[in-house]
DNA sequence: GACCGGATTATG
DNA sequence: ATAATCCGGTCA
C-alpha cells in the first residue's frame, strides 16, 4: 500500500506552528531502491526563525542553516549529539527560517520491528533518513514523500523538549502529538492528580 | 585555530 | 545520572 496523493507546495507555504498540527497523522514514505519505509507521523515541533532562540536559524543564514533558510517543502536534516540526525520539513519561505522537527512515527511498512524506542534520532535511523537527504524535495521527485493523513487525530499540545537553554521560548507550546499514539517520544504532561513542575534549583542554601 | 555544547539515546 | 561522539558556531 503506497499513498499516492503528495501534500501540495502550498501546504508548506505558513508559519511553522500552523503546519506543525496539521502534519500529525501525515504519512511519511522513504522508497530505497525496490524498498518502501513508511510511517504515521504523530508528534511533530515548530521551529520558528531566528526570533526563536530554540531554532537553529538563530545564527542566521551558515552552511548548516542554508537549507533551513531554503524553499519550503524540502528537508532540512542535521546532525545531533554527534550521532543522531533529525528530520525537519522547511515551511513558510525561503529566507524565513521556519521548519517543523518530526519527532516521531508509527510504523506502516519497511520499519524494522525490533526498534522499539522512539524519538527524532531512532525516526531517521529506522526509516533510512540521513543528512544526504538535506535540502531534498518532499513534494515529489524525491525519494522522500509526504501523502495526506488518512483519519483524523486527537491533539495533545506541549512545550518542546530538549529547548531549555532558549530561555522564554522554551516555554512556548509549541509540540504537538497524537493523543491516542503510543508511539510518542514521550507522553503528554499530565496535571491531573500530580504535581508535574520541579523547582529548577535547588532551594537556596545559608 | 581551539573550545564549547547540543531540537538525543542507551545504559547504570 | 551519565557517557557516547561529531561538528558547527563562536571567539581569539
Amino acid at each position: 500500500m503506497v499513498p499516492s496523493e503528495l501534500l501540495p507546495p502550498a501546504f508548506f507555504e505558513r508559519d511553522a506552528r500552523e503546519v506543525a498540527p496539521l502534519l500529525i497523522g501525515v504519512r511519511l514514505v522513504v522508497r530505497e531502491g525496490g524498498q518502501v519505509r513508511a510511517g504515521r507521523i504523530v508528534e511533530t515541533e515548530a521551529y520558528c526563525g531566528p526570533t526563536d532562540l530554540a531554532c537553529h536559524a538563530r545564527a542566521g543564514i551558515t552552511k548548516r542553516t542554508r537549507t533551513l533558510y531554503g524553499p519550503p517543502g524540502h528537508a532540512y536534516v542535521f546532525l545531533i549529539y554527534g550521532m543522531y540526525d533529525c528530520f525537519n520539513v522547511v515551511v513558510l519561505g525561503e529566507g524565513q527560517g521556519h521548519a517543523v522537527l518530526v519527532r516521531a512515527i508509527e510504523p506502516i511498512a519497511g520499519v524494522d520491528p525490533g526498534a522499539s524506542g522512539a524519538g527524532p534520532g531512532r525516526l531517521t535511523r529506522a526509516l533510512g533518513i540521513t543528512r544526504a537527504d538535506d535540502g531534498a524535495p518532499l513534494t515529489g521527485g524525491g525519494r522522500i514523500t509526504l501523502h495526506p493523513a488518512d483519519r483524523p487525530a486527537r491533539l495533545a499540545r506541549t512545550a518542546r523538549v530538549g529547548v531549555a537553554y532558549a530561555g522564554v521560548w522554551a516555554d512556548r507550546r509549541w509540540r504537538w502529538l497524537d493523543k491516542e499514539s503510543a508511539h510518542v517520544s514521550r507522553p503528554p504532561a499530565r496535571s491531573i492528580g500530580r504535581v508535574t513542575a520541579r523547582p529548577r534549583s535547588a532551594p537556596s542554601r545559608p
